[in-house]
DNA sequence: GTAAAAATTTAAAACGTTTTCATTCGCTCA
DNA sequence: TGAGCGAATGAAAACGTTTTAAATTTTTAC
């Protein structure tokens, strides 16, 4: 037997390791520490000597150490990272992009990262969901436009992932969310046409299956009745068709002797729409018609003679789901994660209204 | 020396490891191969017989075996993961989200993942870039918005890391890029406002410091002096500018005598600003004035009395930066990543142009 | 002054891959 | 027959952490 090739302590001065970058063996060899030391100095485990820590700090501080997400990954079986299933629709006006901004906000100072799952195209939402999970490629899932029975909330509940998603379902079992509360946002729009006199109100709803129809269908329904005018819900068109063929409608619809008078447009493109084919049958806003939009963006401000809006702030919405699918993953219970953000009214509104009555 | 303590074949009959997902040595077990066999199998090393690498595949099939990538990733140094700057603003509608929907589907049937980097918020985009490469955490990086002598640009040239970028440069380093036409898109559009007779031309710019500027300054410039029209650049509004700033600007300069009857609109907002600043003064669209507007979603469609487009493909721009990426991570030459990406124009084009002056 | 207890530190084994280097096995060729 | 060869497989060492269990030092208690 040769003599061992193992190097003593402190023969091996290449302190380097092989990617140039610094390790904890790095900091532990300029330490004269152990590695585990280092570590646990790093993560401020509660044995370490305050000294210590102290010099570890700043040895890691001086030569610029990073933690290896892969390693730190492979070893604890956390990710750092959250996914957002991106929606490939763009009928509200950076409705993606603001949510993104707002969940990059709540997650600067922590160490996630946000990626964006491949969900669409020849995928639907759940196979992606479940891509996530099968990889892990994420420690949580936000996602949008749920359904009152959302598939992806549905697997996310069996599986016990983490999750919050931006709008309500109808499952018994609670889960976290953050909505906005569409129901006062249908109803204040609609008593702001009556108010107006318009004798007869049309709105144009999103898609049926989403959940957050069903709250602003409520919201008009309930203004209408209580007011007991008229009122009209388009069938074959939705928030979702294209801005085109929404003004086609909108066209023929105007050049009816009973053609609504007032207009709830709960997307800016929508509202655009509608006074485009308003206006080509002659009819002039504010005058023959009102109309009131949910506003998320700059885009409708000032542009019109003056349409009422009511703002849905969707950056601060991302930012609380960032937050909360963060206190989520560290086992806050899901009955606290709820949260419905309010509608900013930007018009004079009259009578005071019943607060939330949408919660079930 | 006793019994080596080794298990015999087949001896240890625990195949499932601790966290309960299938490893390679699950696979090892099952076939009674080496963890090495197995992970050539896999990746299609040569020296694999056909035959077991058809059973490696098998198995792996059946017990739904999925290769760990933080494990890859430690061992590799490769992260599998592209990174892509998101811009806040938003004055092109769906910039930022055409542009991932784009990557994402380049990204889609590889083993690369797309995470939005925290750049924005009290961080300029250059720390951006820099957070990514320190901490390695992208194989590569996208972005957007270039300027001349992009400090970003400038940064990634110099550490080698792969990028690639929406916009050109001025630096003499060959890099990858995906750019659209610029210069055709202001040289077409200017022609057709002249052939609509109109003979003030005016121009809403990107802000000076963007590439792209100089480029749609360069078209136009070049049909204007070619007709010998007379034409005008505003210089306190550009295409950043708050819609409803834009369009009291438009007011203002509307009411003068010498104002524009012809206005190239490099963005969608800026067109509705301009329709409805003109509106407010009595001028009415293709009356008493025209515009020509880029178009990158259905915003403008059908929706005014008849707006001319010339239309940008954000989402082919975003799956070419993508695919782009890819080889450059892959080596290829950066030479030979460079794509113009041509104007689909909307409307009759009158006598042939040159084609791409603008290529230095 | 010593034994027990508490406070620190450390060694070594993982986590699941990839990769280097060795080994086995069946052949061919002298 | 056995050296030499190529094809196929395998053992073991990494990659940079975290964690378990053990060892060391220091403090406290008698």
């Amino acid at each position: 037997m040769t003599e061992p090739s193992r190097p003593r302590r402190g023969e091996n001065l290449d302190i380097t390791p092989k990617r140039g970058k610094p390790t904890l063996r790095t900091i532990a060899t300029i330490a004269g520490l152990a590695v585990t030391t280092v570590s646990r100095a790093l993560s401020d485990a509660p044995q370490i000597s305050l000294e210590t820590r102290q010099r570890v700090r700043r040895i890691a501080g001086e030569i610029g150490y990073l933690p290896d997400r892969a390693a730190q990954r492979l070893k604890t079986g956390r990710t750092n990272v959250i996914a957002i299933l991106l929606d490939s629709h763009e009928e509200v006006v950076g409705f993606s992009t603001s949510i993104m901004y707002g969940i990059a906000k709540a997650l600067k100072e922590t160490s996630y990262h946000l990626v964006v799952a491949p969900n669409f195209l020849s995928t639907t939402d759940v196979e992606a969901a479940e891509y996530i999970i099968r990889n892990h490629l994420a420690d949580g899932l936000i996602f949008t436009r749920t359904e009152p029975l959302d598939a992806r909330v549905r697997l996310l509940l069996e599986t016990g992932f983490p999750f919050i998603c931006h709008g309500r379902t109808e499952f018994s079992t609670p889960h976290p969310y953050v909505d906005y509360d569409n129901f006062t946002f249908a109803y204040e729009a609609t008593r702001r046409l009556i108010a107006k006199k318009r004798r007869k109100v049309a709105v144009i709803l999103p898609p049926k299956r989403l959940t957050f129809c069903q709250h602003i269908l409520h919201g008009f329904m309930t203004a209408v009745r209580e007011a007991g005018i008229a009122y009209e819900i388009p069938e074959t068109v939705d928030l979702d068709t294209p801005a085109d063929v929404l003004r086609d409608f909108i066209c023929s619809r105007a050049a009816a002797p009973d053609a609504p008078d007032g207009f709830i447009c709960p997307g800016e493109v929508s509202a655009l729409a509608v006074i485009s084919g308003m206006g080509d049958t002659g009819r002039t806003l504010a005058v023959d018609y009102d109309i009131v939009a949910k506003e998320t963006s700059r885009l409708l401000t000032q542009l019109q003679p003056k349409v009422d809006t009511i703002h849905e702030d969707l950056t601060a919405a991302g930012e609380d789901l960032g937050r909360m699918l963060l206190q989520r993953i560290n086992n806050v219970n899901p009955d606290d994660l709820h949260l419905l953000l309010p509608p900013q009214i930007n018009f004079p509104i009259g009578s005071p209204i019943p607060k939330t009555r949408d919660l079930s």
